[in-house]
DNA sequence: TCAACAGTTGAGCAATCATTCAACTAAAGG
DNA sequence: CCTTTAGTTGAATGATTGCTCAACTGTTGA
């Protein structure tokens, strides 16, 4: 009745004591996993890495990619709710740039890592 | 016939040149997303957080994030496969823990940029 | 005013994914 | 041995997701 999801008890009570206080709320990882799924899609990690370096247009980023406009264009969206990337229009011509280096430390941690390991 | 998939030309060609030269390899950027993506889950990320602060049983671990044994178990297989945790058994009981500290890192970064926005 | 082009959007589809259930392995204790 | 318990695994399922297609918006230049 009280433990739907888990059957068995708790074993050591005292880590699970000590770990739910340091423990973030729900909220919050769904919010960090929300944003770390933007770096989770191949396309959209080179995207990043490619505006973290210079901006660039929707449809060279889509020339660069060997994507079509509409895929660049909706992760292009996706990236912008996240707040990860920002825009400025020129006449037809609307141009992506990364919206704050964190974004930066993050991909340079990421790659730091992949490269490492073998 | 030699471009399939984007229907438009090259804009700024010098901005495409000069971004074909510092951008990595797709498989490079395959890697990176397999790698975020592990952080792109709620449970996923709560696992990590939690055992980046201290070893834990996957008993524990389901009582604490209200979840079965065998979601827990199936995550954990993941982020093994990923090589961000770690685990030694000692009896029956397996305890798992965070591989190495790029991963702390990551979170942190992760953490900070999710406090920072409103 | 209208044709051309950069970009956006939404529906639809195939693929991926997180969870559950049930069956299984492995270790401990009687 | 045999039972119990911690953990793993694979199949099944419902939800998410990334892409494509086609229709649309908005700006430019004739």
């Amino acid at each position: 009745m009280e433990r739907l999801t888990c059957d068995c008890e708790v074993i050591h009570e005292d880590a699970v004591r000590k770990a739910k206080q340091t423990m973030a709320s729900r909220e919050e990882y769904l919010q960090l996993a929300s944003l770390m799924k933007m770096f989770g899609d191949g396309t959209r990690a080179q995207i990043l890495h490619v505006l973290a370096q210079q901006e660039m247009c929707v449809c060279d980023l889509a020339a660069l990619l060997g994507v079509t406009k509409s895929a660049v264009s909706h992760q292009l969206k996706a990236l912008r709710l996240a707040h990860l990337v920002r825009f400025r229009r020129d006449g037809q011509i609307v141009y992506y740039d990364i919206a704050d280096d964190h974004v930066r430390s993050i991909l340079e941690l990421g790659f730091a890592h992949v490269r490492e390991e073998e």
